[in-house]
DNA sequence: ATCCCGTTGAGAATTATTCTCCAATACCGT
DNA sequence: ACGGTATTGGAGAATAATTCTCAACGGGAT
């Protein structure tokens, strides 16, 4: 008997990994996990984080976000919810708006597509650049 | 008097990547641009097509898509509508969902971002995967 | 025809991510 | 505790996508 699922171990690197990840509410990107996990790792590699963070999101411990932007970021908070993106200096939160469960089903109605699942993106401009960026506005 | 907007030239390589862009109905990324435009203009660079179609989303002339995956996708529709991408090929498409105004609103209230736009995505197999790889499943 | 300035093409540079290699480590049965 | 085997981690190279740099070009105003 064999479980279907690998079975990931929690080395010392994914469990700090993980943690770390727990800790903040916002969405790092693996290079900001790695600079979170390396001062209490030091000596661990970017490709560690890179090669976990990816295996954790295979098995369902973590969420990769396929946002807009350059950079994909990492959500230890697993279940459904929406996210915002600042179109300016790409910071990425949650949003508090119901889950809207039902557009998938409208969705399978429309499309050709075995549909899996669906995400709300919002993009606006966080709080912070508002302060900040009064002269040089949006971008 | 100057025009705020800068104002963009339509210059033969602009127009031709508008018009190539324009002929499909998929989303392409910008080296299928390239490759569709080249056919027409053999000698234009991939550095012009990507600074094309970078100026040309930035005039709202075409819209870049911010979706998953590894490569930005481009689309010449630009009125509000949703996109479904394939988790196993990666190809984009519309999908005929009425688009959901009122979200903007509902999460103004909950978030102290200045709310700009949405954008949905869902995520499913397109129905050519779903024939090539009933072997493979989706990925 | 000439000047000006935005645009182009070619390739280098940058950024994010993935891969490769090998030593170190963990797990298993004994 | 011990040895064998599979997995992991770290370092750096490799790859992929995109952006930047810069000399040459081109089209319109003078």
């Amino acid at each position: 008997m064999n479980a279907p699922t690998p079975m990931i171990r929690l080395t010392t690197q994914r469990q700090i990994i993980l943690e770390e990840l727990s800790k903040v509410k916002t969405h790092p990107t693996a290079s900001e996990v790695y600079d979170m996990v390396r001062k209490r790792l030091p000596r661990i590699g970017l490709g560690t984080v890179y090669r976990n963070l990816e295996l954790m999101a295979e098995n369902g411990m973590i969420v990769k976000l396929e946002v807009g932007g350059t950079q994909k970021r990492f959500d230890a908070t697993t279940d459904a919810h929406y996210h915002i993106r600042c179109s300016c200096c790409g910071r990425v939160d949650d949003i508090d708006v119901p889950v809207l469960d039902s557009l998938v089903d409208e969705a399978s109605e429309n499309s050709s597509y075995q549909i899996i699942g669906h995400h709300i993106e919002f993009t606006g401009i966080c709080s912070k650049c508002r302060e900040e960026d009064n002269i040089t506005s949006l971008q």
